[in-house]
DNA sequence: GCAGATTTTGGACATTGTCCAATACCGAGT
DNA sequence: ACTCGGTATTGGACAATGTCCAAAATCTGC
Protein backbone atom coordinates (compact mmCIF):
# COMPACT_ATOMS: atom_id res chain seq x y z
CA UNK A 1 0.00 0.00 0.00
CA UNK A 2 2.78 1.93 1.19
CA UNK A 3 5.08 1.76 -1.63
CA UNK A 4 2.08 1.54 -4.63
CA UNK A 5 1.58 5.20 -3.36
CA UNK A 6 4.82 5.99 -2.91
CA UNK A 7 5.19 4.63 -7.15
CA UNK A 8 2.38 6.98 -7.63
CA UNK A 9 3.95 10.11 -6.09
CA UNK A 10 6.89 9.56 -8.34
CA UNK A 11 5.42 9.49 -11.38
CA UNK A 12 3.36 12.18 -10.99
CA UNK A 13 6.40 14.32 -9.76
CA UNK A 14 8.39 12.93 -12.38
CA UNK A 15 5.61 14.12 -15.33
CA UNK A 16 5.32 17.76 -13.65
CA UNK A 17 8.94 18.21 -13.85
CA UNK A 18 8.80 17.23 -17.43
CA UNK A 19 5.87 19.33 -18.35
CA UNK A 20 7.44 22.35 -16.32
CA UNK A 21 10.70 21.94 -18.60
CA UNK A 22 9.29 21.53 -21.85
CA UNK A 23 6.64 24.62 -21.01
CA UNK A 24 9.36 26.26 -21.65
CA UNK A 25 11.26 24.77 -24.27
CA UNK A 26 8.73 23.72 -26.83
CA UNK A 27 7.03 27.62 -27.55
CA UNK A 28 10.30 27.59 -29.43
CA UNK A 29 10.09 24.72 -31.73
CA UNK A 30 5.81 25.46 -31.81
CA UNK A 31 6.23 28.18 -34.78
CA UNK A 32 3.03 26.45 -36.44
CA UNK A 33 1.27 27.41 -33.15
CA UNK A 34 0.12 23.81 -32.79
CA UNK A 35 -0.34 23.81 -28.56
CA UNK A 36 0.82 21.43 -25.94
CA UNK A 37 -2.00 19.24 -26.55
CA UNK A 38 -1.86 19.31 -30.24
CA UNK A 39 1.67 18.33 -29.63
CA UNK A 40 0.79 15.30 -27.72
CA UNK A 41 -2.07 14.45 -30.69
CA UNK A 42 0.79 13.97 -33.03
CA UNK A 43 2.70 12.01 -31.41
CA UNK A 44 0.29 9.68 -30.29
CA UNK A 45 -0.99 9.62 -34.13
CA UNK A 46 2.39 8.69 -35.13
CA UNK A 47 2.64 5.41 -33.72
CA UNK A 48 -0.98 4.48 -34.81
CA UNK A 49 -1.60 6.61 -37.75
CA UNK A 50 -4.00 6.15 -40.17
CA UNK A 51 -6.97 5.77 -37.01
CA UNK A 52 -10.26 7.31 -36.15
CA UNK A 53 -11.10 10.08 -34.07
CA UNK A 54 -12.47 7.35 -31.37
CA UNK A 55 -8.96 5.26 -31.02
CA UNK A 56 -7.38 7.92 -30.88
CA UNK A 57 -9.76 9.68 -27.59
CA UNK A 58 -9.62 6.18 -26.07
CA UNK A 59 -6.00 5.86 -26.20
CA UNK A 60 -5.05 9.88 -24.81
CA UNK A 61 -8.27 9.52 -22.49
CA UNK A 62 -9.32 12.52 -23.99
CA UNK A 63 -12.66 13.20 -25.17
CA UNK A 64 -14.60 12.51 -28.35
CA UNK A 65 -16.02 16.59 -28.90
CA UNK A 66 -12.68 17.53 -27.59
CA UNK A 67 -10.49 15.77 -29.69
CA UNK A 68 -12.91 16.21 -32.99
CA UNK A 69 -12.23 20.19 -32.75
CA UNK A 70 -8.40 19.36 -32.10
CA UNK A 71 -8.25 17.85 -35.37
CA UNK A 72 -10.02 20.49 -37.37
CA UNK A 73 -7.44 22.86 -35.92
CA UNK A 74 -4.79 20.58 -36.84
CA UNK A 75 -5.96 19.86 -40.38
CA UNK A 76 -6.40 23.58 -41.10
CA UNK A 77 -2.89 24.16 -39.70
CA UNK A 78 -1.79 21.54 -41.92
CA UNK A 79 -0.28 19.13 -40.03
CA UNK A 80 -2.96 16.06 -39.99
CA UNK A 81 -4.99 15.09 -43.43
CA UNK A 82 -8.33 13.62 -42.75
CA UNK A 83 -9.62 10.78 -44.86
CA UNK A 84 -12.99 8.76 -45.20
CA UNK A 85 -11.78 5.25 -43.69
CA UNK A 86 -13.21 2.74 -46.21
CA UNK A 87 -15.64 -0.14 -44.43
CA UNK A 88 -16.68 2.64 -42.52
CA UNK A 89 -18.71 5.68 -43.58
CA UNK A 90 -19.12 7.10 -40.29
CA UNK A 91 -15.88 7.09 -39.22
CA UNK A 92 -12.70 9.47 -40.46
CA UNK A 93 -9.18 8.33 -40.61
CA UNK A 94 -6.36 10.98 -38.82
CA UNK A 95 -3.18 10.94 -40.29
CA UNK A 96 -0.14 12.97 -40.46
CA UNK A 97 1.31 15.40 -43.09
CA UNK A 98 4.89 15.90 -43.76
CA UNK A 99 4.68 19.04 -42.52
CA UNK A 100 3.40 16.95 -39.46
CA UNK A 101 6.16 14.88 -39.57
CA UNK A 102 8.86 17.67 -39.64
CA UNK A 103 7.04 19.19 -36.83
CA UNK A 104 7.35 15.68 -34.55
CA UNK A 105 11.31 15.54 -35.53
CA UNK A 106 11.74 19.00 -34.33
CA UNK A 107 9.85 18.33 -31.25
CA UNK A 108 11.36 14.69 -30.62
CA UNK A 109 14.45 16.76 -30.40
CA UNK A 110 13.75 18.96 -28.11
CA UNK A 111 12.08 15.97 -25.99
CA UNK A 112 15.45 14.26 -26.00
CA UNK A 113 16.97 17.39 -24.43
CA UNK A 114 14.79 17.63 -21.37
CA UNK A 115 15.20 13.91 -21.02
CA UNK A 116 18.85 14.10 -21.04
CA UNK A 117 18.54 17.16 -18.40
CA UNK A 118 16.05 14.78 -16.07
CA UNK A 119 17.82 11.31 -16.28
CA UNK A 120 21.57 12.85 -16.18
CA UNK A 121 22.20 11.45 -12.75
CA UNK A 122 21.12 7.65 -14.03
CA UNK A 123 23.89 5.62 -16.11
CA UNK A 124 22.78 3.90 -19.24
CA UNK A 125 22.18 0.80 -18.47
CA UNK A 126 19.57 2.54 -15.22
CA UNK A 127 17.62 4.43 -18.50
CA UNK A 128 17.65 1.18 -20.03
CA UNK A 129 16.20 -0.55 -16.84
CA UNK A 130 13.83 2.09 -16.27
CA UNK A 131 12.57 1.88 -19.82
CA UNK A 132 12.34 -1.70 -19.34
CA UNK A 133 10.21 -1.17 -16.50
CA UNK A 134 8.14 1.51 -17.65
CA UNK A 135 7.03 -0.53 -20.83
CA UNK A 136 5.65 -3.03 -18.10
CA UNK A 137 3.43 -0.62 -17.03
CA UNK B 1 19.24 9.94 -28.11
CA UNK B 2 16.69 7.25 -29.49
CA UNK B 3 16.92 5.68 -26.11
CA UNK B 4 16.34 9.02 -24.68
CA UNK B 5 13.41 9.65 -26.64
CA UNK B 6 11.82 5.86 -25.91
CA UNK B 7 11.84 7.39 -22.17
CA UNK B 8 10.27 10.15 -22.79
CA UNK B 9 7.66 8.39 -24.81
CA UNK B 10 7.55 5.77 -22.06
CA UNK B 11 6.82 8.54 -19.22
CA UNK B 12 4.12 10.07 -21.65
CA UNK B 13 2.35 6.65 -22.14
CA UNK B 14 2.01 6.14 -18.41
CA UNK B 15 1.47 8.94 -17.50
CA UNK B 16 -1.45 9.56 -19.75
CA UNK B 17 -3.02 5.56 -18.89
CA UNK B 18 -2.72 6.72 -14.86
CA UNK B 19 -4.76 10.05 -16.10
CA UNK B 20 -7.71 8.07 -17.73
CA UNK B 21 -7.74 5.90 -15.12
CA UNK B 22 -7.85 8.77 -11.93
CA UNK B 23 -10.37 10.66 -13.98
CA UNK B 24 -13.13 7.82 -14.00
CA UNK B 25 -11.88 7.09 -10.24
CA UNK B 26 -11.23 10.02 -8.82
CA UNK B 27 -14.94 11.85 -8.99
CA UNK B 28 -16.29 9.31 -6.64
CA UNK B 29 -14.14 10.44 -3.91
CA UNK B 30 -14.18 14.08 -4.73
CA UNK B 31 -17.49 15.21 -2.49
CA UNK B 32 -16.16 18.24 -1.82
CA UNK B 33 -15.71 19.45 -5.44
CA UNK B 34 -11.80 19.99 -4.93
CA UNK B 35 -11.53 18.95 -8.53
CA UNK B 36 -8.28 17.80 -10.01
CA UNK B 37 -5.97 20.67 -9.77
CA UNK B 38 -6.83 20.84 -6.38
CA UNK B 39 -6.13 17.55 -5.19
CA UNK B 40 -2.75 17.78 -6.89
CA UNK B 41 -2.40 21.28 -4.67
CA UNK B 42 -3.70 18.55 -2.18
CA UNK B 43 -0.40 16.02 -2.84
CA UNK B 44 1.88 18.70 -2.99
CA UNK B 45 1.02 20.93 -0.15
CA UNK B 46 1.38 17.59 2.19
CA UNK B 47 5.49 17.48 1.15
CA UNK B 48 5.87 20.98 2.00
CA UNK B 49 3.58 22.73 4.18
CA UNK B 50 3.35 24.95 5.83
CA UNK B 51 4.82 26.87 2.53
CA UNK B 52 4.18 30.21 0.60
CA UNK B 53 2.08 30.27 -2.98
CA UNK B 54 5.87 31.08 -4.69
CA UNK B 55 7.28 27.94 -3.61
CA UNK B 56 4.24 26.05 -4.33
CA UNK B 57 4.03 27.29 -7.83
CA UNK B 58 7.45 26.69 -8.13
CA UNK B 59 7.34 23.40 -7.71
CA UNK B 60 4.34 22.67 -9.10
CA UNK B 61 5.35 23.89 -12.72
CA UNK B 62 2.55 26.61 -12.99
CA UNK B 63 1.92 30.13 -12.43
CA UNK B 64 1.23 32.15 -9.42
CA UNK B 65 -1.88 33.80 -10.18
CA UNK B 66 -3.22 30.42 -11.30
CA UNK B 67 -2.42 29.48 -7.37
CA UNK B 68 -3.47 32.58 -6.10
CA UNK B 69 -7.38 31.54 -7.50
CA UNK B 70 -7.16 27.89 -6.95
CA UNK B 71 -6.07 28.32 -3.22
CA UNK B 72 -8.31 31.10 -2.53
CA UNK B 73 -11.62 28.30 -3.91
CA UNK B 74 -9.66 25.55 -1.74
CA UNK B 75 -9.86 28.07 1.73
CA UNK B 76 -13.51 28.69 1.08
CA UNK B 77 -13.90 25.08 0.93
CA UNK B 78 -12.11 24.39 3.72
CA UNK B 79 -9.43 22.22 3.20
CA UNK B 80 -6.73 24.51 3.48
CA UNK B 81 -5.79 27.41 5.34
CA UNK B 82 -3.89 30.63 4.94
CA UNK B 83 -1.97 32.20 7.72
CA UNK B 84 0.73 35.51 7.36
CA UNK B 85 4.67 34.39 7.31
CA UNK B 86 5.89 35.52 10.72
CA UNK B 87 9.27 36.79 9.15
CA UNK B 88 7.87 38.04 5.92
CA UNK B 89 4.57 39.93 5.47
CA UNK B 90 4.50 39.94 1.57
CA UNK B 91 3.99 35.92 1.89
CA UNK B 92 1.12 33.63 3.29
CA UNK B 93 1.89 30.53 4.79
CA UNK B 94 -0.66 27.79 2.87
CA UNK B 95 -1.21 24.34 5.03
CA UNK B 96 -3.98 21.69 5.49
CA UNK B 97 -6.78 21.84 7.43
CA UNK B 98 -8.30 18.65 9.04
CA UNK B 99 -10.63 18.30 6.23
CA UNK B 100 -7.79 18.69 3.86
CA UNK B 101 -6.04 15.22 5.03
CA UNK B 102 -9.15 13.39 5.14
CA UNK B 103 -9.70 14.03 1.81
CA UNK B 104 -5.70 13.22 1.19
CA UNK B 105 -6.48 9.55 2.99
CA UNK B 106 -9.40 9.16 0.70
CA UNK B 107 -7.66 10.64 -2.47
CA UNK B 108 -4.72 8.12 -1.59
CA UNK B 109 -6.63 5.17 -1.85
CA UNK B 110 -8.00 5.70 -5.14
CA UNK B 111 -4.25 6.45 -5.94
CA UNK B 112 -3.27 3.17 -4.77
CA UNK B 113 -5.72 1.57 -6.59
CA UNK B 114 -4.84 2.73 -9.98
CA UNK B 115 -1.23 2.05 -9.46
CA UNK B 116 -2.07 -1.60 -8.01
CA UNK B 117 -3.91 -2.06 -11.43
CA UNK B 118 -1.28 -0.43 -13.80
CA UNK B 119 1.93 -2.14 -12.07
CA UNK B 120 0.63 -5.47 -11.72
CA UNK B 121 2.49 -7.03 -13.85
CA UNK B 122 5.40 -5.90 -11.77
CA UNK B 123 7.16 -8.01 -8.99
CA UNK B 124 7.70 -6.29 -5.69
CA UNK B 125 11.05 -5.83 -6.13
CA UNK B 126 10.05 -4.31 -9.83
CA UNK B 127 8.16 -1.91 -7.81
CA UNK B 128 11.10 -1.02 -6.01
CA UNK B 129 13.83 -0.92 -8.45
CA UNK B 130 11.02 1.50 -10.29
CA UNK B 131 10.65 3.77 -7.36
CA UNK B 132 14.27 4.11 -6.80
CA UNK B 133 15.47 5.15 -10.58
CA UNK B 134 12.34 7.83 -10.75
CA UNK B 135 13.52 9.15 -7.32
CA UNK B 136 16.75 9.97 -8.81
CA UNK B 137 15.60 12.05 -11.76
C1' DG C 1 -36.05 -3.59 -42.64
C1' DC C 2 -35.56 -2.59 -37.70
C1' DA C 3 -33.55 -1.77 -33.08
C1' DG C 4 -29.65 -0.81 -30.61
C1' DA C 5 -24.85 0.46 -30.77
C1' DT C 6 -21.11 3.34 -32.75
C1' DT C 7 -18.73 7.62 -34.83
C1' DT C 8 -18.48 12.20 -35.41
C1' DT C 9 -19.84 16.76 -34.54
C1' DG C 10 -21.61 20.88 -32.18
C1' DG C 11 -23.60 23.58 -28.06
C1' DA C 12 -22.84 25.09 -23.67
C1' DC C 13 -20.23 25.51 -19.88
C1' DA C 14 -16.43 24.56 -16.31
C1' DT C 15 -11.71 24.26 -15.36
C1' DT C 16 -7.11 25.30 -16.15
C1' DG C 17 -3.22 28.08 -18.25
C1' DT C 18 -0.84 32.49 -19.74
C1' DC C 19 0.50 37.16 -19.77
C1' DC C 20 0.61 41.54 -17.81
C1' DA C 21 0.25 45.04 -14.34
C1' DA C 22 -0.58 46.86 -9.59
C1' DT C 23 0.29 46.74 -4.72
C1' DA C 24 2.88 45.81 -0.69
C1' DC C 25 6.84 44.43 1.26
C1' DC C 26 11.90 42.95 1.72
C1' DG C 27 16.92 43.74 1.75
C1' DA C 28 21.07 46.07 0.54
C1' DG C 29 23.52 50.03 -0.05
C1' DT C 30 24.03 55.12 0.81
C1' DA D 1 16.20 57.25 7.31
C1' DC D 2 15.72 56.81 2.27
C1' DT D 3 15.88 55.20 -2.18
C1' DC D 4 16.30 51.28 -5.36
C1' DG D 5 16.02 46.86 -7.35
C1' DG D 6 13.95 42.50 -6.32
C1' DT D 7 10.06 39.48 -4.52
C1' DA D 8 5.15 37.77 -3.06
C1' DT D 9 0.55 38.11 -3.83
C1' DT D 10 -3.41 39.42 -6.30
C1' DG D 11 -6.51 40.70 -10.09
C1' DG D 12 -7.87 41.58 -15.16
C1' DA D 13 -8.35 39.74 -19.45
C1' DC D 14 -8.10 36.23 -22.37
C1' DA D 15 -6.65 31.55 -24.45
C1' DA D 16 -6.52 26.66 -24.15
C1' DT D 17 -8.30 22.49 -22.45
C1' DG D 18 -11.88 19.39 -20.31
C1' DT D 19 -16.78 17.77 -19.55
C1' DC D 20 -21.44 16.70 -20.46
C1' DC D 21 -25.16 16.24 -23.41
C1' DA D 22 -27.59 15.63 -27.68
C1' DA D 23 -28.22 15.19 -32.72
C1' DA D 24 -27.26 13.07 -37.22
C1' DA D 25 -25.32 9.51 -39.98
C1' DT D 26 -23.96 4.92 -40.23
C1' DC D 27 -23.06 0.12 -38.82
C1' DT D 28 -24.39 -4.60 -37.06
C1' DG D 29 -27.12 -8.35 -35.78
C1' DC D 30 -31.53 -10.08 -35.84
Amino acid sequence: MEEDYALAHELDRVMRKLDAKLHRLMPSVDKGRVGPMGGLLLLQLETMQPCNIQALATAMGRDNSQLTRLIRDLEAKGVIKRSPQPDDARATLVSLTPQGMAFLTEAKTVLAQVVNEVSEHLTASEVADLIGLLRKL
